[in-house]
RNA sequence: GGGCCGGUAGCUCAGUUGGUUAGAGCACACCCUUGAUAAGGGUGGGGUCGAAAGUUCGAGUCUUUCUCGGCCCA
């Protein structure tokens, strides 16, 4: 053997990852040293950065989404803490709502239970367990994914602070005058004399009384309309008395005709769409007619007309509105719209200014606003309203037809929309809707296109409805006095009733006397308490009031808020609503969005497709690390795709860096060396390394510019290549022979070692929030004693390590080096080589090139044992690549005539 | 059905105000190495930029239509 020693990599740093056996090590790890509370203590009294989480519906395991939306808040919010913010996460639930009622109903049929005999207080509390179970099981699976934040300390919606404040959030609108009685029709039951969802529908089929009646024009921009009549089918002639207008489509095509048969409508013309012509004709046995006039839709804009029993009572005008749900399926192709009674009918006449009152009560029955019909049961009055048309000769033809119908699932009955009382929030009685444009304005979104879509939804949204006949929910806080039915607007109650839940909790309200409630200051027999709920957009749209506000950790407004794209419609909308509507501004600095999780063809991910994947199922296989690269790797502003390919791609990738640790960590034999950047001295080094300090330099640029965009797809790019290119196959081959080679005294050596002792920091600290396991196996291993590298700081670069004339020199020596592999490769391929190191060069050079190769030697740059350089006249580079002639030095491979200089 | 967003190599992504032959990494193939070794190096083959039409001297980039996909709404 010879004398001299080569340095092998030695390190206890395996090149096998086994993340999935690993990781949960290190969420031990994490426990053990309180890590939420270290980074806590270790950022105290420095710029908070508060992702304030978006809160999951408590209910079911987590799928990709989800896994995607926590892994990047977890990213993000890692990013800032390293950039040396207090960075505070606070996870959350969103507790109330349906679909725990239902899976609590549910287990009431398993059983045999019937819901309506069990007390709603028990209820309640059925639906506050299986809330509470499904947190816990959800944050061990958040947890598994390597996110960090105050597990302990989390926030729910059912918490007794949140329904109390609430409650107070929705004094503010109470007081304020925005919250307002209204009517919107909802599916109702009149034999259980309550409200349906529609997972409660039940559809059967079903007699009804069909009607061809007509609406009398009065006015019309086609003047031929004039005395002409509207023609409308209905399977509801019930309806009739609450019609407020009639809608029709202004792509179709109409025709006004002129009947002629004997009878009620002899001489008479009327409009129906042209392609329903045909089965109206048959429908009403109309026989002789002739057709006037033809038109388009759209030229009914602005058409007026009567009621059928305009003489009646029903005075007011009956527009025809334009809308896209107007079919030729049936009927006449002209729609009669009765806001209280249908939901499209509703929004129609919403969006025109039509609002919906209340038609029928509970049991059924006409109310006071229906004329001629009052009291009567609307299960009755078809026969009624039928003979009333036939008496104003506006019957055309009535009949019956047997179709799907919607019925309730408990007793069978069947369901109509109705007008209920429901409670509103105006978006424009207090401005609420420019307050939110401005604010919109105002936030920073992530990627821009948010901004729009939020926008023109909030552009276009009719007022909030936010009361549900429903159980599981915090109860409007609202009392109506009986005498004189307005509504209670009293601090002291709001105050008294905020004060009680904080206490017990809202199940109260359902149980407990009103006096209670109402406190000294009134009498509970002058006043009727709700017992509708708030709907659940207001819970998670008032987080920021009961979390982000009332908590010492969090500030308020948040930093960001992060969710999937969906959420514009969601929880940003209504965060951002409550917030205008009771602080004027956004409970948000920024917003970003992510799109949503497809399968690797682009499809969205169902049972029936099979393409399903599950987290739980890529932990098993890969580890958090590699989906965490999953999501650093993507880019969330569009959709994400994710399949077993993909993950198998990124975790190749993964084995990448993994390696280019490795070999750092055993180059410097697991000994890790601090480096004071700030006292090196780049001049001090060879070339090479003050290339790469340069090169650690530009890529910090990079780093912080596309973190500061949140772009982190390309950071990871930016990060990875630097692994294969710069390091892998060009520095660390390079210095292999330094490394191995050299003595352990040389300056060279020294030199490359301290610039591995920087780029090792660098990496680990880039890395630290995409890879939080494996860099922490890595700081576990060389940082002695230092509790964990998510508690660390990113280096800050100094500006000296920046040459830009060196870089442009150095690319020219790359562009030399790239043309002198491929010399090699065409001797290789000749079998007249193998390993570069049995290579020598002759470089021929254009003249130009003389300043750029001073210094430079190229057999080192190359990795072949020698290397000759000739300047010539031209501007060319030629490389021809010989065999190298001599013996291979035993140590360093080189081969020359002599003996090796180094290793003799 | 409507609104919005998107479709660039097998995969993940770049592609400036329209301007040479559309780039990178991974994967793949071949070769080398066997002192990063279930690793490492070199070279190379992959794209009618979703389709068609149009504007233009010139289109991945602008316009229109179509198609496929996603989200929201109905």
């Amino acid at each position: 053997m010879n004398k001299f020693q080569i340095n092998l990599p030695k390190t206890a740093f395996s090149m096998k990852a086994n993340l999935p056996i690993k990781e949960p090590e290190f969420l031990k790890f994490w426990e053990k040293i309180n890590l939420y509370k270290e980074l806590r203590k270790s950022r105290k009294g420095q710029e908070k950065f508060v992702l304030h989480d978006g809160p999951p519906y408590a209910n079911g395991n987590i799928h990709m989404g989800t896994a995607l939306n926590k892994i990047l808040k977890d990213i993000i919010v890692k990013f800032h803490q390293m950039d040396g913010k207090d960075s505070v996460y606070v996870p959350g639930w969103d507790c109330h709502g349906l679909p725990i009622e239902w899976k609590i109903e549910e287990q009431y049929k398993k059983n045999k239970k019937n819901k309506n005999e069990v007390p709603i207080v028990e209820f309640r509390k059925e639906c506050r367990a299986f809330a509470e179970k499904w947190i816990e099981v959800h944050k061990d699976q958040f947890k598994r994914l390597g996110v960090v934040g105050d597990w302990d300390n989390y926030y729910s919606t059912m918490s007794f602070d949140a329904e109390a404040q609430i409650v107070r959030e929705l004094g503010k609108f109470l007081k304020e005058g925005s919250l307002y009685r209204g009517f919107k029709p909802v599916l109702w039951s009149t034999v259980e004399k309550t409200a349906l969802a529609d997972a409660e529908v039940e559809y059967q089929d079903h007699k009804s009384d069909t009607i061809y009646t007509t609406f009398q024009v009065i006015k019309s921009k086609v003047k031929e309309l004039k005395d002409s009549e509207i023609a409308i089918w209905t399977t509801t002639p019930w309806t009739i008395p609450a019609n407020k207008a009639l809608a029709f489509n202004e792509s179709l095509d109409y025709l006004l005709i002129k009947i002629s048969d004997n009878g009620d409508f002899k001489d008479r013309k009327i409009v129906v769409a042209e392609s329903l012509l045909k089965s109206v004709l048959t429908e009403c046995n109309i026989e002789k007619y002739e057709t006037l006039k033809r038109f388009k839709g759209i030229e009914l804009k602005g058409t007026i007309c009567k009621h059928p029993f305009f003489n009646l009572g029903y005075e007011h005008d009956i527009p025809l509105l334009d809308a896209r749900f107007v079919t030729i399926e049936q009927g006449t192709g002209i729609v009669h719209c009765a806001p209280s009674h249908g939901p499209d009918d509703f929004n129609l006449c919403l969006n025109n200014g039509i609002k919906a009152i209340e038609t029928v009560d509970g049991d059924g029955k006409y109310t006071n606003n229906v004329a001629l019909f009052k009291g009567i049961h609307i299960f009755k009055a078809n026969p009624l309203v039928i003979e009333k048309l036939k008496q104003q000769k506006k019957l055309l033809s009535s009949g019956e037809l047997v179709h799907s119908y919607p019925h309730s699932w408990r007793s069978k009955a069947p369901l109509v929309h109705r007008a209920t009382p429901q409670w509103f929030i105006s978006m424009e009685s207090h401005k609420l809707r420019d307050k939110a444009l401005k604010a919109i304005d105002a936030t920073n979104f992530y990627p821009n296109k948010g901004k729009e879509r939020l926008k023109s939804m909030i552009e276009t949204r009719p007022d909030w409805c936010v009361s549900r006949q429903r159980v599981w929910g915090v109860p409007l806080p609202i009392f109506i006095n009986k005498n004189n039915n307005e509504i209670l607007v009293d601090d002291e109650v709001f105050e008294n009733i905020a004060k009680i839940y904080e206490k017990e909790g809202s199940d109260c309200w359902f149980s407990d006397d009103n006096q209670k409630f109402l406190g000294k200051k009134y009498k509970s027999e002058d006043f009727e308490k709700l017992s509708d709920i708030v709907e659940v957009w207001f819970d998670s749209g008032s987080t920021h009031s009961f979390v982000l506000e009332k908590r010492d950790d969090l500030k308020w407004p948040a930093s960001m808020y992060l969710e999937g794209s969906d959420q514009h419609r969601g929880w940003f909308h209504s965060s951002l609503l409550e917030s205008c509507g009771t602080r004027g501004r956004a409970p948000f600095e920024s917003i970003l969005s992510h799109g949503f999780v497809v399968d690797g063809k682009g499809l969205k991910m169902s049972k029936s497709l099979g393409n399903v994947i599950a987290p739980e199922d890529i932990l098993k296989k890969y580890g958090a690390d590699i989906l965490r690269i999953w999501v650093a790797s993507s880019n969330y502003a569009e959709d994400l795709r994710i399949d077993y390919n993909i993950l198998d791609q990124h975790s190749e990738s993964y084995r990448k860096i993994r390696n280019t640790f490795r070999y750092l960590l055993g180059n410097l034999n697991d000994n890790f060396e601090d480096i004071d950047l700030e006292k090196i001295d780049p001049k001090k080094f060879p070339e090479l390394e003050q290339f790469m300090l340069h090169k650690i330099y530009c890529l910090n640029l990079e780093f912080n510019k596309y973190f500061k965009n949140y772009d982190f797809h390309n950071l990871y790019k930016e990060l990875l290549n630097f692994c294969t290119v710069d390091l892998s196959a060009f520095y660390f081959d390079i210095r292999k022979d330094c490394l191995y080679c050299d003595p352990k005294n040389s300056e060279k050596r020294k030199s490359t070692l301290i610039l591995l002792n920087i780029i090792l920091n660098s990496l680990l600290k880039w890395f630290a929030p995409i890879l939080s396991f494996t860099t922490e196996e890595i700081f576990q291993l060389i940082s002695k004693g230092k509790k964990s590298i998510h508690l660390e700081n990113f280096l800050s670069i100094p500006k000296k390590f920046s040459n830009i004339k060196l870089n442009e020199k150095w690319s020219q020596l790359i562009k030399i080096r790239d043309i002198c592999n491929f010399s090699i490769e065409e001797k290789r391929s000749k079998k007249e080589i193998g390993s570069s190191l049995e290579a020598e060069l002759e470089i021929k050079l254009g003249k130009e090139f003389i300043k750029v190769s001073e210094n430079i030697d190229f057999a080192e740059l190359c990795i072949t044992s020698k290397s000759i350089v000739e300047f010539t006249n031209g501007d060319e580079i030629s490389v021809k690549t010989k065999k190298a002639v001599g013996e291979k030095c035993p140590v360093c491979w080189k081969i020359s005539p002599e003996p090796c200089s180094r290793h003799t």
